[in-house]
This record gives structure tokens, sequence and C-alpha cells, in this order.
DNA sequence: GTACTTGCAAATTGTTTGCAGACAC
DNA sequence: GTGTCTGCAAACAATTTGCAAGTAC
């Protein structure tokens, strides 16, 4: 509910090194108010919401620069959209298949043993974890 | 290159009780020959080599129906396409993000340690790891 | 004959692109 | 004034859908 004041919304993207903007702005206090999975045209409805002729490439153009400077993960989860996490420390993530929910597992909780030594050239980007589960017993007699 | 008999392709299909069709069949003998990446495009033109009127519709449908059936896993792992992978053991994968390689990493090498246990009703679907890199080099000088 | 499959072409959807005007310094 | 952003609308690409004809039993 309560977004970030536009001083630390500021801060934020001068720290990344990322140009200010009306738009800039108002996508990072979107964003970054709390962690959050949202795909592209749910941040471009969110940030219409008090920047109402924000435009959709603007959006796209805007989580492809916040993902450059490190400010957002991508989540390749659904086939239909990408979702991006402003959560960028380290952990992974539940997904259920039938309602879409995307939950957090901190990397406290998971551990990844084994991950292969890579070649030398090449150099390691992050790691995704995804159980997938189904149920929730999609709510028949409700 | 060489494909399965056509016999044990019958045979696979009718195991997994999927009906058999020209296509079908066509199609399995291109997975299922060996462990495979593909998108749904490769199999299409893959599936043509033998079966030229094959469509692209069927190809979807089929891919579709396989992965119902178990016969294939669907790999989220670039937001542009699915791609099927005919390896259905438990194992995971490292992804190289400049060339779109994709690399098997068995389950005897990596483990997910810690996996949460999931509340009543929910069951489990699959766990994928995916390991992004980015290197390779992409050859400047050649 | 009945039910399932197929091929085709059109529709849909998330994302990208080209470009002209607006803005920042 | 120059270079960076923005909005718009058109372009794109992967996938899905509707439907009429084809096939299997």
């Amino acid at each position: 509910m309560d977004k970030l004041t536009t001083n630390d919304a500021v801060a934020l993207l001068r720290r990344a090194g990322v140009p200010v903007t009306v738009q800039r702005l108002e996508i990072a206090r979107v964003l970054f108010s709390r962690p959050l999975h949202v795909s592209a045209d749910q941040v471009l409805a969110m940030a219409r919401e008090n920047a109402p002729e924000t435009s959709r490439a603007t959006v796209y153009n805007t989580l492809k620069l916040f993902r450059e400077k490190k400010l957002v993960k991508e989540l390749i989860v659904d086939p239909e959209r990408v979702v991006y996490d402003s959560n960028t420390h380290p952990h992974y993530h539940l997904y259920d298949i039938n309602t879409g929910e995307l939950t957090d597992v901190s990397a406290e909780e998971l551990r990844v043993v084994g991950v292969p030594r890579l070649p030398e050239g090449v150099e390691l980007e992050q790691v995704d974890v995804i159980i997938r589960v189904r149920g929730k017993a999609v709510s028949e007699a409700a």
C-alpha cells in the first residue's frame, strides 16, 4: 500500500546508475516498496494509477533497464509471460501450476548442492530453483 | 541419426495410452531416439523430413498430449519458446544465456536439499533447477 | 456412422520496434 | 542544441483456436 517516498526512490535509482525520469520513479516506487512478483502488464497498471500517461513500451524499456542494473530479477516460470521479482537476494520459488501463485523459498530453507564447476570463460549468472506443484484443489464445490 | 523403429515407437505410444496416428508416430520417432532438447518448431522441421504433410497445429497438439502422458517434460527456460525434453528422468539443467545452449546436469551430480513440506492437497509436480551462465566468450576475433 | 485427428488460416497475446515529438542539462 | 526518453501504433513470433475434411474402427 504505502509506497517508497520520492526521495528514497530517487536515491535508489541514482545508486544503481539509472538516470531518473518521472516514469522510472513511479515504476521504482511500485516495485521496491516491498518484494513483489509482477508481470509487465501489472507494472503498467500499477504505474498508471499515479502516472496515467505511462506507456506500455516505457514499462518494457524500464524493466529491461532495471534488470541490467540488477534492480530486479527476471523469472522464467510461466511460458505466457515474464515475471519480475523485486527481491534480488538469493532465494528460490514455489510455483502453483493451477493458480499461477508464486511463493518465495528462502536460501536458508533450501540448498542446492553440487553445482558443477564451470569451464573457464563461463560465469555463473544465477541459479533458479522452481518447485512446481499442482493443487490448491481448485475449488469445485466452493 | 538412426531413429526408433516403427514397432518400438508404436509400443511406446501404446504403453503410454496414446492412440497411434502417423504423425504421432513420426514425432515419437524424432523425440525418443535419444534424449533431446527441442522447440516445437524444431520438432515440426524434423517430423516433416519424413512426413512432409505434418502441420504446425498437430505438432503443438501432440506435444501437449505427450506432456500429459508424461512422455516429455516442458522446460521453461527461455521466454521466447518452450523447450521439450525427451529425457523424463529426474535431472537438472545448465543454460547458456548467450548461446541458448542447454546441458543436462544429472541428479547424482546435483542435489536440492530442503524442499519445503507442502500443504495438504498440494502435490509436487517437478523440481526444476536451471543454472544460468553467461560466457562461452562469444567468439569476437574468431 | 461416430468420434477422434488433422491441416489450414485466422486469431490471440506478450513483447519489440520505428519514429516523431518532448524533455533534461 | 544534443542526446536521451516517451508514447503511439504497427510489427513480430510463438502458440491457440475454429472449422471442414480425412481417417480409423
